[in-house]
DNA sequence: CTCGAAAATGGAAATATTTTGCAAAAAATT
DNA sequence: AATTTTTTGCAAAATATTTCCATTTTCGAG
């Protein structure tokens, strides 16, 4: 099943590069959100002179482009998913630190709720921790 | 009502000293979470030769000591705010931008769990976001 | 297909943020 | 008040991100 936003299509910007490509592969293929470092680690494995700062100025280009969307995790890291996943959470292992994603929702409360207070609910993220099988 | 953790009592680590008694202060005086730059400023105002690196120290044995928690906004900007409270969320009003404590965990999840994929749940962390009544 | 203009890249330098080293100052102990 | 130990302020170092710029790459015109 092909969408708008596959590989073969046009990236966002002026040129279409090898780079961008890449960058952007590597974050759909990804179980998880990755940071900046590790898109750069798994670029480079496939190009190894690849700079830092292509990372840091595609993954810009691509989230002001809507391709992909940044989570901010609560010890303030920034990570980057594709921007056409459905709903989902977090998972981050406590020993090895990887963050996966996490398809059921353990939310109790639905959109259009109202919490004590008189405040309306519409979205949420959760960021769920503990062990991952590898580490235990 | 005088709880357990008033600016008179000790301060955690080995030395009581006026910067860490003022840092503690500013932070439970607020009226909303500060970061590192704004608690500096506010320090300042008493104590004008504190350093940056004092704010850093104290606001980390603060934070590691659990008297003060660390808030992650969605931009990634760490904030800091007194620690006295249970478990609980933050809920935050996607017009005003205010971000509150709730105290309902509607997490359906218990700590232990096993997700699919043979991840243990130990902690989680969940961010909901709406319309506060006074946006309404 | 080749050429040339414009944009992107890699690497380094510049910025910005947070942490660390250390001599001096302050706090607790005697 | 003297001694011991911790903390502070400042500067330097370590990190993280952005910018600069010469070279390389893209891509459209011919």
């Amino acid at each position: 099943m092909m969408n708008a936003k596959t590989s073969t299509q046009a990236l966002p910007g002026q040129r279409q590069t090898k780079q961008r490509a890449l960058v952007y592969e590597v974050i759909r293929e990804s179980k998880g959100p990755l940071t900046v470092p590790e898109i750069h680690v798994q670029v480079r494995q496939t190009m190894p002179r690849t700079g830092i700062a292509t990372i840091y100025r595609t993954v810009k280009l691509l989230h002001s482009s809507k391709w992909i969307q940044a989570v901010t995790m609560p010890d303030g890291e920034t990570r980057y998913e594709s921007a056409d996943l459905g709903h989902h959470h977090h998972f981050q292992c406590k020993i090895c630190g990887e963050v996966l994603d996490i398809d059921h929702c353990p939310m109790s409360l639905a959109p259009g709720a109202e919490l004590p207070g008189g405040y309306i609910l519409h979205e949420h993220e959760i960021t769920m921790y503990g062990i991952c099988p590898r580490c235990r």
